[in-house]
DNA sequence: CCTTGACCTTCCCGTCGCGGGAAGGACCAT
DNA sequence: ATGGTCCTTCCCGCGACGGGAAGGTCAAGG
């Protein structure tokens, strides 16, 4: 299978295929005789793997040992489950660190009036100004 | 100031700030004698404007045109509410991409037994079986 | 005077996960 | 022969820096 009809077998682009192959993720195991890549049913399924994993936030690196325990008859599910956790908690701190940015952000929108006047409270907080004019 | 007394005034690695003025985003007015940079007050307050603003997610890319607006006495605030606004429209795409993630691997998670076998649901969702043996 | 150590300079490479595009070969149909 | 579509390798670019080499500068101490 050519390289083109893997990318859409697997929904990733050809260049993405060709990455994966240079760093050793998935890489095809031959050549057609003019040079293309030839890309088994096992090629697509560990690149569809690779797909879903990348979709759901694990990292290339994270991707690789999935798919070795994947391939690993040995394996025990503590060591997947292990990644997995990683990966939510990894996700839960990015979670919290973009949810306080919304807050802050939402909270100098608010009072903001957003109008033609130069005056904003937005610039105003960047720039660290140490008003205490509300303590009236 | 030295790069490092302005590091430690605007809580930026040096190295960042020899980064912001490659790229043209705070450059120090002068040197010293000796080649060294020669950070002002006004340098230090446009470091600590950019390390606010870095930490509420904007972009530096996006720090540049906060700080012409901050800089512009003709602005409006309408402009900056604009830009923070964008942010946070961003902010929230990336928080309702991470969430979905999470929910999934929540639900891989929960659903693995996490023990010394192989049987892990999380590696069958990502070789994506097709298995209905919940239809019963 | 010499050394030590802390500071500074420029420069270039590495990160992460690819995307863009050039230059050229291969294949298929007309 | 020609055109169009595929494929190959190669190298550069992103964002926002961090690490580290090689070397200049400065203040303190022996």
């Amino acid at each position: 299978m050519n390289i083109g009809e893997a990318a859409r077998a697997s929904g990733l682009p050809a260049k993405t295929l060709r990455y994966y192959e240079a760093i050793g993720l998935v890489v095809p195991a031959h050549r057609q005789p003019n040079g293309y890549r030839d890309y088994s049913e096992t090629d697509v399924r560990r690149l569809r793997f690779v797909q879903r994993a990348r979709s759901l936030g694990f990292s290339v690196a994270e991707c690789r040992e999935l798919l070795a325990l994947y391939a690993d008859r040995g394996r025990t599910s503590a060591e997947v489950r292990r990644i997995a956790l990683a990966r939510i908690a990894a996700i839960e701190r990015k979670l919290r660190e973009l949810e306080g940015m919304r807050r802050a952000l939402l909270h100098l929108v608010e009072r903001c009036s957003g109008d033609s006047r130069p005056d904003c409270p937005i610039l105003d907080d960047l720039a660290g100004e140490d008003d205490d004019q509300g303590a009236a």
